[in-house]
DNA sequence: CTGATAGTTTGTCCTGGACAAATTGCGAAT
DNA sequence: ATTCGCAATTTGTCCAGGACAAACTATCAG
């Protein structure tokens, strides 16, 4: 029995490659070339949909598809990151990185429990700010470097996103609410899933007795502008990947100001915003740390009535 | 300053409605109709996006796009659900109603904490298979009602969801990890981002000793074979919402179970199986409580070896 | 009332054209 | 040699309109 060809829907879900675009990579370069089924659709053997994710890869790293496609494929797997992303290179505090390694390595393992152990560990040492700070942040930073390079599964990056939401919640869970400080509504476009992120921010500002009200991710713009008004939020802050389309959010981010009442704040983090231009009436937050200090501004400006 | 319309890829994302659709819809009913920017491309105002959002939710629940279209804005909030779904009338035990719905009543008044805490006093008083199956399946029940006669908003549920994954998670952890159980690997296919399923099916899988591997929602099919052979994974278990789309759950699973190795076992639930046809090769759970008696025939088929 | 058949509705796929935005390559000016 | 600006190329997304299968509804005979 012949292995069922995946149809151009599936093949957009698995390698999230939009279906105008595999057309179009067809028409232009060749390359998929799927098997037609008796009404004419395409049907993309595994072969070719392992391949496009493959490009697909790669070119999250910077490649180009046209000269990816044309590269014979065993060629294809020792393409080195090609972006202008500083590589890690000592980017912690001197020695620290060999226990984030040894991290990882749990990881690729696949040793759950092991990991999870070494974790719970780190944070009753750091305290939760330290472990967001030094530990699930840099963490982060290289499980999507190894994924970049193609040393980490798909999986694998599943497992150790699901392992560290578990732990950062249950800390979360543990603080009291925040009584003093803003309303902050914690959430994420549609299209993006990450939710790390929006973890840490909520970790970091919880820590500083402010009031987060995490709504989880995917959030329709127009729903959010309701939340925030049911929920009487004084800050709106949003997470955007480094792997969401840059170019969709400056776009996004306007038309979100334009549907809040202005009195409430927008904050967009993460790495998607690391190196956007300004954008009137929206606060980008280069980097974690950011936050507190964001939020410290936030008091200043809006001392306590009574 | 006119709020600038919506293009096309941000009303897919929004509202669902794949792009195909969007113009069908307009070629074949006229609505929606929206303006065109300078470049000639769709500029859907924010009126339109929100009758759209309107029109799926009730599409949804049974209604037939034509009719809904026909039908003037105003008479559209009063539509009644008109699937064959049996509403809920009497489902629990007796009185056990009320609570839930005074439960429910927290999250629409959106008060966070108290929600928190009443769920954390039920899980207490009900041990977490109680809480699971008593409190937190058919809550979950209520709420995809509220929603499909809009009596909840999006930000609601998510904020149901967001605060009840926490609870689940917190109980999940605090759990040993499981020894003499099989392996099973927790997760679901890409566009199915439903996690509550999964999470309750990992709490009772826990429970009876079961060695856990959750990996999050939307794994593509390919990775789920490797992940199942890294992880020597015994069982891979999938869950489907009720939301997700019926026709393409049986070409999946069957997918799946072909480049799946033939001793793995492929469990499929959630409301999205339950008036599934048999399909070989695959154990389709018809509700949560199959899951613990699937599991005890699985260990009286595999008599522990030594 | 049941079940088969014919008609309608609806979503998805297809082709092929067009164009804007991003990237690259190149030559001139500093 | 470096930087700036402009042209060429690459690439993704949008558009129109045609086709068809699957799902659903209505009809009618048994």
């Amino acid at each position: 029995m012949p292995t069922p060809g995946f149809n151009i829907t599936a093949v957009e879900r698995d390698t999230g490659l939009s279906k105008d675009v595999l057309r179009m990579w067809e028409r232009r370069y060749g390359f998929p070339l799927p098997a037609r089924d008796a009404n004419g659709e395409r049907s993309y053997p595994a072969d070719q949909v392992e391949r496009l994710r493959l490009i697909k890869r790669l070119m999250d790293q910077g490649h180009r598809p046209g000269k990816l496609i044309a590269t014979p494929v065993e060629a294809l797997a020792d393409l080195a990151p090609r972006r202008g992303t500083p590589r890690l290179a000592g980017a912690g505090p001197g020695g620290l990185d060999h226990e984030l390694v040894a991290l990882l390595a749990l990881i690729r393992q696949h040793d759950a429990p092991g990991y999870h152990n070494a974790m719970q560990q780190r944070l009753a040492r750091q305290g939760l700010q330290g472990f967001v700070l030094d530990t699930v942040a840099p963490l982060t930073r290289l499980v999507g470097e190894a994924w970049e390079d193609g040393s980490f599964e798909v999986f694998e990056e599943h497992l150790f996103t699901e392992l560290t939401k578990r732990l950062m919640r249950q800390s979360i869970a543990a603080m009291p609410g925040g009584v003093r400080g803003p309303h902050i509504l914690l959430t994420s476009v549609p299209d993006e899933q990450h939710v790390l992120g929006l973890l840490m921010a909520e970790a970091l500002l919880a820590l500083e007795g402010a009031t987060c009200i995490p709504l989880g991710v995917q959030m329709p713009l127009l729903e959010i502008a309701r939340a925030a008004s049911a929920h009487q939020a004084d800050i709106v802050a949003l997470s955007f990947s480094v792997a969401f389309p840059q170019r969709q959010i400056p776009g996004l981010l306007q038309q979100l100001r334009l549907t809040l009442p202005p009195a409430v704040e927008l904050w967009a983090g993460g790495g998607g915003v690391a190196r956007l231009a300004k954008i009137d009436g929206v606060r980008l937050l280069a980097g974690l740390d950011r936050i507190v200090t964001e939020l410290a501004d936030w008091r200043n400006q809006h001392p306590v009535e009574q």
